[in-house]
RNA sequence: GCCGGGGUGGCGGAAUGGUAGACGCGGCGGACUUAAAAUCCGCUACCUUCACCGGUGUGUGGGUUCGAAUCCCGCCCCCGGCACCA
């Protein structure tokens, strides 16, 4: 504990009630969840953890809200599945492994098991009969059988590439895991190498991957960086003349989303990388392009991406016919040009693109003006908006809009080049240079070339007996006896492919392994995936936006395509907690401000550390954890252990009745905001709403203005709203007030909407909006005998004394503002 | 630079066109106690006042409205994401 403040006393044994009925619902299995259920189901899933060894109250702030919202759902009737399990491929278990010594199956196993007990200890509502483990035969099995099959449907393919390469990981990357031109796992500064590597073709999905409207309740945020990372841009593939070169190429083409400022071409510039480069390369610029060429491959991500950079680059001594004007146009390379988007290769507009604008500055390159800027637009920069064309021969006077139209039509009319869409997402590299992943089951053969691993033949089994180098060399590559196979084509000798996996790949399908976790035959059972998918409400956070997020809805269109399965969206609703953070800071082992759930789980019990995080602020803004306010809730828990375990026999039989009609109000009303607050996740306000009952309750205790029956009923409906936010004291009060187990096998409580309303109301009269007075009266009331109550009213008088009243504007059962001057 | 979220008491926050500050923390006063802690009761935005009354107040400057924390426009600050994508 960080705390050196005063604590409450913890009145009730809360940590002996978390074991005894922790202990009777996994014994009486309550909370499993039955394949065969006639009540409809609702498949609630929380993002699974990577097993670092230590339940963290992070996973507690992701966990303990989304537990509670399931049970709300079981409680309202629904068949709920809440699954749980554990991503446990990654580096940490490998580096961990070079480090200590320890090899990365038994400390993944022995993290997983001491995580699963950590978790248990939150009292949550998972079926641990459905845990799935990834780094476990039987579940990565089918990482190799479902990459076979996007394989055989040309969803998988290798190739040579320009890769990121992590020097510090000794890995490539995929694009998404690059942060700022750094690792996202270790901030080493990524450069770039030209390797094999096998990819999904996730560029095929790109433009279904931006219909969004399979997506019932997702985040904006979320849809605008999928839509941001996806990147579509509508424009035209157009072709520039090179057969003077008398090269087998005759032209390069570049893509353009400007094409009404082709007259404003004035250069070209290829990517450095280009394979065009070598040949176009006159003999006199040839040694000054190769050291730039040479330069720009050592050049980290960072540097190279970096928009303050001077736009550098070469000329090679050659030039391109540009078709419209047939002017020459000189060729350059320059490295703000990247290979992997559109051609590779851009045409330079320096009037009306900034980038352009800047090299030709440097360069000294003619900038022409094709759009002729609004009056009064400042030079010193390029002109990017609309305008009328200008200097554009027979394309002139008319609106840019337009006249991008027209030379559109002309292009495709002369075959020089067409309207098409590029995009910025690439396919998915998922090759990696690492041990701790699943094999990709794939056999190299000197005659038959890359051979996949027949399915008879999977699992190709990770072995354990794997030797860890600090040099970061994959322990597979070293490892003769995996390397060396027979060739499933001409059982010749061959070679493994030694990568493995992007762990990803595991999170990609991991919520249809859940419907039948066990089973053998195949991924999953069809009838029960049918029955449990898509998850109905998936929650999580949002730094999975461009990766998990978009690769499992690429992974289900790719799968029902190949006719696994009938659904287009694999998550319907999406919710994103925000973070936890301490004393206004993010948590890190060197502010020391890390809390550990375990310790206050020891003195508070789950039940308080599940509300207190609940409670300290709307679940998608993130919250501060104090110690201060954790006491609140365990007082208010104390405050309830003595409350609802008072007899109500204690109480007067007879009691004014319109005492008795304002506690049944509270108690629907009550009712009424849990219930809606809870189906939009706002947790916070639900707690404060059940915190005002038993406020009202005590009070009226106190007073003695509640009788027996009332009492009893408030207790149970209290009890039953409870149950999903602390399950194990509403368990035993529940148990205490000798009603029959299990609480959570009870309905929610519903609210009668005629109870709810309030008999008299408040009366707020103000004067020119101001706040004046306040008056009781019946909820009946009439408009006239509002006016005339008000009119009436001193305080009101004395500020409309001497005034004429213009206007009454009266709001039924809340206001009346008058207007005087 | 672009996109998204946000700015409310001493603090976490509530209120999405109609009583600003629910609920909780902290603080102050009281009860209980030999005492302290815990617990219980009361008060607690700020200014003025013994009190009532009154005035001010939701980052900032304008606007719309009978009425604005809430809607619109400009500006400042914080957080998150993307960023040479032609």
């Amino acid at each position: 504990m960080t705390t050196t403040t005063r604590r409450v006393d913890v009145r009730y044994p809360a940590t002996e009630i978390d074991n005894k009925w922790q202990q009777r619902w996994e014994q009486d299995r309550i909370y499993h969840t039955p394949d065969d259920d006639p009540r409809p189901k609702w498949h609630e899933l929380t993002m699974y953890p990577y097993p670092s060894g230590d339940l963290h109250i992070g996973h507690w702030y992701v966990m303990a809200p989304s537990d509670c919202h399931a049970r709300f759902r079981r409680m309202q009737g629904y068949n709920v599945l809440h699954p749980m399990g554990f991503d446990a491929f990654g580096l940490p278990a490998e580096n961990a492994a070079i480090r200590n010594g320890i090899h990365p199956h038994p400390w993944t196993m022995s993290n997983v098991e001491n995580m699963r007990r950590q978790l248990r200890s939150m009292g949550p509502v998972y079926d641990w009969e459905r845990e799935i483990v990834t780094c476990l035969p039987e579940y990565y099995r089918w990482n190799q059988w479902l990459f076979l099959q996007f394989y055989k449907h040309g969803l998988v393919y290798r190739d040579e590439a320009p890769v990121v390469w992590c020097p510090s990981c000794n890995t490539v990357l995929a694009n998404e895991q690059v942060v700022n031109g750094a690792c996202e796992r270790c901030d080493a500064l990524v450069t770039r190498r030209s390797l094999k590597q096998w990819f999904f073709r996730i560029t095929k999905y790109a433009d279904e991957l931006l219909d969004f409207s399979g997506l019932l309740d997702w985040p904006d945020k979320i849809l605008t960086m999928q839509r941001n990372w996806i990147g579509r841009s509508e424009g035209v593939e157009i072709a520039f003349d090179i057969s003077h070169f008398g090269l087998e190429t005759k032209e390069i083409r570049t893509f353009t989303t400007r094409i009404d400022t082709i007259y404003g071409v004035t250069f070209m510039v290829l990517a450095p990388e280009h394979p065009l480069v070598e040949s176009l390369t006159a003999p006199e610029q040839r040694e000054a392009v190769q050291s730039y060429v040479e330069e720009a491959r050592r050049a980290t991500e960072i540097d190279r991406l970096s928009t303050e950079r001077e736009k550098t680059g070469v000329p090679l001594g050659a030039y391109a016919v540009n078709h419209l004007n047939g002017e020459r146009i000189p060729l350059y390379i320059a490295d703000y040009v990247l290979t992997t988007y559109g051609t590779g290769i851009v045409m330079g507009v320096p009037a009306h693109d900034q980038r352009d604008y800047e090299f030709a500055r440097k360069h000294g390159l003619p900038i022409r003006t094709v759009i002729a800027p609004p009056e009064g637009q400042e030079p010193a920069r390029a002109f990017t908006g609309e305008g009328v064309m200008v200097n554009s021969a027979p394309f002139n006077d008319l609106p840019s809009p337009e006249g991008a139209d027209a030379i559109a039509d002309l292009v495709e009319e002369n075959g020089w080049g067409r309207r098409t869409v590029s995009h910025r997402i690439r396919d998915w590299l998922v090759s990696r240079q690492r041990y701790w992943g699943t094999p990709i089951p794939f056999v190299y053969c000197d005659d038959c070339g890359a051979v996949p691993v027949p399915d008879d033949q999977l699992p190709v089994l990770l072995p354990l007996d794997a030797e860890f180098k600090p040099t970061g060399e994959s322990p597979l590559a070293i490892n003769d006896e995996f390397v060396n196979a027979a060739c499933p084509a001409c059982d010749g000798p061959a070679k493994r492919e030694t990568d493995t996996m992007d762990t990803f790949v595991d999170s990609s399908w991991y919520m249809f392994r859940f419907a039948s976790p066990a089973e053998d035959g195949a991924p999953f059972d069809p009838d029960l995936l049918g029955s449990w998918l898509p998850v109905d409400q998936y929650t999580g956070g949002a730094e999975h936006a461009v990766m998990h997020l978009l690769y499992s809805r690429f992974f289900t269109k790719g799968m029902r395509d190949m006719g696994m399965l009938d659904f287009d969206e694999p998550f319907l609703r999406l919710f994103n907690q925000g973070t936890i953070i301490a004393g206004g800071a993010k948590m890190s082992k060197s502010r020391g401000n890390v809390i550990s759930p375990d310790a206050y789980v020891g003195i508070f019990g789950a039940d308080v550390v599940r509300v207190y995080l609940m409670f300290l602020g709307p679940w998608d803004q993130g919250g501060d954890w104090t110690d201060t306010g954790i006491n609140g809730i365990s007082r208010w828990m104390n405050r309830m252990w003595d409350l609802f375990q008072r007899d109500p026999a204690d109480l007067p039989e007879v009691v004014d009745e319109s005492a008795l009609s304002d506690t049944r109000r509270k108690l629907h009303q009550t009712i009424e905001k849990v219930h809606t607050d809870l189906d939009r996740f706002k947790f916070n306000t639900s707690i404060a709403a059940l915190m005002e009952l038993t406020n009202h309750l005590s009070q009226a205790w106190n007073r003695q203005t509640i009788d027996p029956s009332l009492w009893r009923e408030c207790t149970e409906k209290f009890l039953l709203m409870l149950a999903p936010f602390a399950p194990h004291i509403a368990e035993e009060l529940w148990e205490r007030t000798g009603r029959p187990y299990s609480v959570h096998n009870r309905s929610f409580p519903k609210w009668d909407p005629a109870l709810t309303e309030e008999e008299t109301i408040t009366l707020v009269v103000q004067v020119n909006g101001r706040l004046r007075d306040r008056l009781q009266a019946p909820a009946s009331i009439s408009e006239d005998e509002v006016k005339e109550i008000a009119l009436a009213s001193p305080r009101v008088q004395t500020h409309t004394q001497g005034k004429t009243i213009r206007k009454l504007i009266y709001v039924p059962g809340r206001l009346i503002n008058i207007v005087a001057t």
